[in-house]
Order: C-alpha cells, then sequence, then structure tokens
DNA sequence: AACACCAGTCTTGTATACAAGAATAGACAA
DNA sequence: TTGTCTATTCTTGTATACAAGACTGGTGTT
C-alpha cells in the first residue's frame, strides 16, 4: 500500500508541462486545475462546464472527467451527480473543521517526527527557521510562506508514516487555499513565527508531546485571524 | 466545502444496484469494486486489466477507469502509469502506519464527540453496547463486527466534524480490509470488548482526553494480533 | 545454454460519438 | 404581472474507436 505521491497533489507538477513524458494528461489536467482553484482563478461557487475546461486545458473531456475525480478526493471540488461539478465553497465554519484535524494530522506528525529525527534533519529544519526569520525581519511574505510550508513538509516526511503523509496531502490543498484567500494579517505573523521558533526548540530537544501540543495550538491560533479575513470578503 | 458523504465511500452502496437511479455507473462500479477488494475476491498484488473489469462489472471503460481514479485515492489500488492498476498491497509494516494514523484520526473524533453528546446518543451507543457484549457472549463474530464498526461509526457522526468525517472514511475501507484479512484472534476479541465498555464509560462522562487515550491503545493493541496474522498468511 | 533483439499482441491513454437528464427561455393562462 | 408548462438547448454520463506505449514469445547469435 501506498506507493507514496505516486499520482498525488503536490507530486511535482507545477505548470511544467514542457518536461513531462507523453501521457497521463489526466494528472497535467489535475495539477493545473488544482492551481487555478488555490490561486483563486476559479472562486469557490464557480461552476465548471467540461467543455469550457477542455477548450482551456487543451484536451478533452475524458481526462478532464477523471482529473475532476481526484480534485473532488482532494475536498476542492463537490461533484453534483447530472449536474455540474462546482468549486466547494470555503466557509468559516468549514475553516475551523478543517484547521481543528489539520492541527491535530500535523501534530500526530511533529510526535513521530521527534522519535525519528536525526541531527543532521535537526540542523536542516534549523537552517530553514533562520531563513524565515530572515524573510520576516525583511517583510518578504512570499519567499516566507514557501520556506513555512518547506518546514511542515519536512516535519511530515521526517514522521515517516506513508498513511499520515498521504492524509496530510490530501488536506493541505484546503489549507493552502485557505491561507490564500485570506492573506496572512500582520499581527499574527510575528505571533506565527515566535510559535514556530518555540516549536523548533521542542523539535530539537524530541520533545514529542510538547511539539504536538505546540502544533495544534500554532493552527488554532491562527483560525480566527483567517476567519475574519474570509466574512470580510465575503 | 464538503458536501460530507456526496460521493464517498460508505455512502450507500451495498451491491443494491436495483434501487439506484440511472445514471451514476462509476460511483455503482466503484462500489462493487471495493466490496470485491474488501473480500478478498481481489486479492493484494492482483493485476486489473479494465476491459476484464468492464466485463465483470457490465459497464464500459469509461466508468470502470473513474472509478479506479476513486479507489485510487482511497488507497486500495495503486496507479502504475500506462501499466495496469494493482490491488495495493497489505504489509505488516504498512499496517502499524495505518493504525497510529486511524488511531489518532478516532482519537481526535473521541475527543470531539465528548464535547457535543447528548444524553439521546449516550443511550444510543450504550445500546449498541449491550448488544455486542451480547454477540460476543454467544461468539458470534460476524454481527459482533458489524455493531462494533456501528459504535465507532456513530462516534465520528457525533464528533460533527465533516472534514474528519471525511478523513476517517477514506482510511475506514483499509482498516476494514486489515479486519477481513486476518479475523480477529479469540484472545484479542475479550480484551477488545473489555476496551470498549472502558471507552464507554469515559464517553458517558465525556472525559475527552481519557477516551481519546483509550482510543488509541484499542488500535495499537490489536496491532499486533492483525500482523501475526497477515505474516502467517503470506 | 544464455542473452539480446524484434515482431506481434495486449493494455492503457485519449478523443469522439451518442443518449439521457437538467437548465432555460418563451408562450400561454390566470 | 406572475406563474406554469413545454420545447429547445445545454451538459453530463456512457460507449466506442483509435493511437501509443508495454509485454510476450520466438528467433538468432555468441
Amino acid at each position: 500500500m501506498d506507493k507514496t505521491a505516486e499520482n498525488g497533489p503536490w507530486a511535482d507538477e507545477s505548470g511544467d508541462t514542457s518536461g513531462r513524458k507523453k501521457g497521463q494528461l489526466h494528472a497535467e489536467a489535475a495539477g493545473k486545475l488544482r492551481s487555478m482553484i488555490l490561486s483563486g482563478e476559479l472562486p469557490p461557487g464557480e461552476r465548471l462546464r467540461e467543455m469550457q475546461l477542455c477548450e482551456q486545458l487543451g484536451v478533452s473531456r475524458t481526462p478532464v472527467r477523471e482529473a475532476l475525480r481526484t480534485l473532488a478526493a482532494e475536498g476542492l471540488v463537490d461533484l453534483l451527480p447530472n449536474r455540474s461539478v462546482v468549486v466547494s465553497e470555503l466557509h468559516a465554519p468549514d475553516l475551523e473543521h478543517l484547521f481543528v484535524v489539520f492541527g491535530a494530522i500535523e501534530g500526530i506528525a511533529a510526535e513521530l517526527a521527534c522519535q525519528k529525527i536525526t541531527e543532521a534533519e535537526i540542523g536542516e529544519i534549523g537552517r530553514l527557521l533562520a531563513e524565515m526569520i530572515d524573510f520576516h525581519a525583511r517583510k518578504e511574505r512570499a519567499p516566507y510562506m514557501q520556506i513555512n510550508q518547506k518546514i511542515h513538509q519536512r516535519t511530515v516526511e521526517i514522521a515517516a508514516n506513508p498513511v499520515l503523509y498521504t492524509v496530510w496531502q490530501s488536506l493541505v490543498p484546503r489549507v493552502e487555499r485557505a491561507r490564500a484567500l485570506a492573506n496572512l494579517d500582520t499581527g499574527r505573523w510575528t505571533g506565527a513565527l515566535f510559535e514556530h521558533t518555540k516549536m523548533f526548540t521542542a523539535l530539537a530537544s524530541r520533545d514529542g508531546k510538547l511539539l504536538a501540543q505546540l502544533t495544534r495550538e500554532h493552527f488554532l491560533n491562527s483560525l480566527p485571524f483567517l476567519q475574519s479575513r474570509l466574512e470580510n470578503d465575503g
């Protein structure tokens, strides 16, 4: 089971349709649609007509339909039988549900990671954290977010549980979308960074219980900020 | 987001292809294939030829392919690009990964359920537990397992978190398959029942932390039994 | 006997065609 | 004006056709 990230989201695709081998158009389509949803190009509630997507993506309906099944499994779209597919909504209450679960998942990952992490990996995370602090000082949000994402991903990878990784992957798109829709509040930004330093300390001392606790709180703390932004936008 | 169980596994299908409205052949196909895998009719490692499945299910390749994407998202099959789809293997180490995550998920569910459960629902779970004790006394394994499954499901439902429910649903097929492949050891059976009574006490007194702990242990305890059975079988 | 190579067959990936169920707009009645 | 009914159009669901990449078996060479 779990040939980890075989065809999962975030596997490789980043619009680099050029270098791809022939075939697997449906995976390519899924990647493009996913980033269109995450970027907001396809807003929540948007009705997706298959033929329209075919024209935009330059493929036929077959791979498009298969891609839509994949996105449905990721929770990015809702399949309405015999009706259109729509980009799933993202309401504030849903967000709470999502963050409670996601925080718990990353909490488990954190606990496992503490048991398995090597000195070299602690150093690696430490360097990433240093970079992140740097970007924060320069107020460069985009690269900050990228490093942030990488730290979380590395933690889950270090936990070395393919099932956990798959579940985590399946939730990341929605979390990322929430972050994209509601760009991080500046006040929260500094707080989040501080939490990250505390989390690193726990990780470096391999205190799994503490790190899990901090991780859950980390997500719970950012929740109200995202929720308020979502409510303002509609 | 999350039109909960819209097209997810375990939604409704149980071979009752008769009463179903037209269309949605792919959902029907997914249901049949899922139960074929869970029942062991399609054993781990089995190579699935699309045409062959078409004949068995009496539909064309299009719905079959879409069903296979769904099953891939559930982790029941692996998609090998340009090669066949195979029923995913279930090795002892994978099982540990699965149970750690699943136990944690049900642990979260248990904690949430304790916050939200009503007196009526406590009564309902209590009655289910009594039935289960009955079936254990009579050594009727199949109905016991059914009630067991139902208790777990009701707990997750009571937690009232659609994201959690979806994640839980996505893991259940694999857990069920593990149970099916390695029928429960008799010694473990009594132990599991005892754990269930303890868990009910915690639930009835709404002790979320305790119940979460007991739930995680419940899965961890049954793990070695399942693993040993799997190793014997190959 | 072992290995490499090649042709034929099989299987998947994609496109297209057709059928059936929804959405929509317009006409007609209240 | 508003509501409803119907006919047309649109969209999805499914089947089939075609192309391209894998597998298999046999043949020839070393």
